[in-house]
DNA sequence: GCTTGCCTTGAAGTGTACATGAAGGTTTAA
DNA sequence: TTAAACCTTCATGTACACTTCAAGGCAAGC
């Protein structure tokens, strides 16, 4: 498949994918016998890894430590696994952190649901605010 | 407290902390009468929210829009609310993306583990391997 | 034989989010 | 009073991850 069908089917630009090739985050890819790119099953699955990790927020730099590691021969298991294992920290504690971030903003759309809907209540919400502003210390107020 | 402290207590560099409030994404600083910006709790609190938001992959662009709704005081409660629900749907997703690369990495990780303890399995885990790699389509083999 | 549409390379350009540097003002401590 | 340790603005620089451009090659269809 030349370089526009991958693009396609993988969603990466071709630009892209002859930049990851010229990166090494993919292998070297055949060419057709007039040096156009041919590119098979296993170079797709490889974009796709690294779409993956990319978009995981895995750098361009670390996702190329890693694949030359796995791609040398020797017996690297040892510091794949804490490649591996380093980029899984970072990678949990980003999830984490968008977590965090996630409850922050549904706690806000719930504040702003309630305020559209107790209209009623409008007067005891008032009260509640001041009372808030009055005692708060750290607490986020004016909705940050 | 000057822009050094707020650096410290924030932990956003003193020209990031200029950056935000020239891009709005905090309000202006009061000065003291000489001119130095000089930073309350309401500004450290606002940084902090831009801080959370950044590290959850909000980009200033977006934040900007929808501080510009929260600090405008017309009623704005439903363009926020789609906008915090933009963002939300956005970054569920990347959390899920994230999600989906930490499963594929502790898989990994626990592939490398069987591997290294494996040694007296090395046999019938070759033939495993070999009947999947006759068997399967699109399944990430050689490891991506 | 010329246009269309794909491809190639290498170099240069782009956008984001800051960081850094220059040039200078003010306050504090020795 | 002079040095340090802050601060200011404005301009330029940097890193990353591509994107776009320029110049040209090859193959098919009209």
């Amino acid at each position: 498949m030349n370089i526009k069908e991958a693009s396609e089917k993988t969603g990466v630009s071709s630009a892209a994918i002859r930049y990851y090739e010229k990166e090494s985050l993919i292998p070297a890819i055949d060419r057709t016998p007039v040096g156009n790119r041919d590119i098979d099953d296993r170079i797709i699955r490889r974009i796709r890894f690294v779409t993956q990790m990319r978009a995981a927020g895995m750098s361009i730099e670390n996702l190329r430590r890693y694949i030359e590691l796995f791609d040398a021969q020797e017996d690297n298991t040892k510091e794949q696994k804490a490649l591996l294992q380093e980029q899984l920290a970072v990678m949990e504690e980003k999830r984490d952190d968008l977590q965090a971030a996630i409850d922050h903003l549904n706690y806000k759309l719930k504040h702003f649901y309630d305020h559209m809907e107790a209209t009623e209540e409008e007067l005891r919400q008032l009260e509640k605010e001041h009372a808030n502003r009055t005692a708060q210390k750290d607490e986020t107020p004016e909705g940050f």
